[in-house]
DNA sequence: TTATGATATGTGATAATGCACATAAATGTA
DNA sequence: TACATTTATGTGCATTATCACATATCATAA
């Protein structure tokens, strides 16, 4: 059900296409919130006969034909209302990173190692992409209300890649002294 | 797929019921990766079938009778196999708290401080508990090779929560200052 | 020149997950 | 005394999520 909300609020923003909701969710908030486009197109549809949001066709020349979906009254009231809840949905982490880290009883400490390395480098990545986000999106920290969400959970998901990071310099320091053992 | 791993390296370290392990996914694990019982239940009963694993009852007078697993060469030979493989999965977020914030633009500061404020303590606690746990389960630092593995994720959910509650701080002080202008 | 990648939207099948409920006895709490 | 919680395992149903595949065109790279 949150993923409709996800999908009314950055229709909330501005009128867009699957596609676009798609590349938001990839852009922005894979550090909390991940969706397949797939699941975004028929969630789409749903809201559409629920006469949650409307959509609208743009024929291309080039390209394929685009529709556009556009949050309706009914929409709105229904989000605010989930927003209203008090109820505080606790997070639904899968990890797969972290669960073979649980498992490394069962592999040496050098293979252990290596695919911590390997991981940070996937987080190192991330963070980057992020800072040059934030560089291109709020250049000099001005910050329009529309977009406050978005500022506060960037920062989230910079300190979520660097406390990673640092996890990671940890813990391999760790695996390098209990093989010293 | 990869619940079945965490069970089956779970069974790796020693034979456990199905409610002994949903309970260690409650105490060690939610930091990275939750499971209902009745998922755990129905995974074991799969990979009974399959022959990775072997049960046997304990009949008990006071409490109901218990279903103990173990893991059998083939499911080992499974875990290992999986482990190997140098694909690494991204992780899966779904952080319902994190997706309000970044609705904020709907709501008033005044409301979202609050928000805030409620997400922290929920934080705050996991933190508490974790420092607990690590206190009764590595009292002196001493990590035998088998909890290697959840060493490593406490520190990291630890982390993670600290993580949190230091953004939290940051993020209500962003809304204050946002409120005054 | 052939292949990938971006743009753009979807269907069908399957897998993963969660919710409500069921059973059943003991112990703890109001 | 009545209700909630812990221990312990599950079924049926609904929802959520993913995978493989389908279609179509343009731009870029090997």
């Amino acid at each position: 059900m949150a993923l409709r909300y996800a999908l009314l609020g950055l229709l909330s923003k501005e009128p867009s296409t699957g596609y676009e909701l798609a590349q938001r969710f990839k852009e922005t908030m894979t550090h909390f919130w991940t969706a397949h486009h797939t699941q975004i197109y028929r969630e789409l549809g749903k809201m559409e006969k629920e006469e949650l949001v409307s959509s609208k066709i743009i024929h291309q020349e080039e390209y394929p034909d685009k529709k556009i979906y556009s949050i309706e009254s009914k929409g709105y009231e229904d989000l605010i209302q989930w927003l209203a809840r008090d109820t505080v949905g606790q997070p639904k982490l899968k990890d797969e990173q972290l669960m073979r880290v649980s498992l490394f009883h069962l592999i040496s400490s050098k293979e252990a190692i290596t695919y911590l390395n390997k991981t940070k480098k996937l987080h190192t990545d991330g963070l980057a992409f992020m800072e040059r986000w934030k560089r291109l999106n709020f250049p000099d920290e001005k910050v329009p209300k529309q977009e406050l969400g978005e500022y506060l959970t960037l920062e989230y998901g910079m300190r979520y890649m660097k406390n990673w990071i640092e996890w990671c310099d940890w813990a391999i320091e760790v695996l390098e002294k209990f093989d010293e053992e």
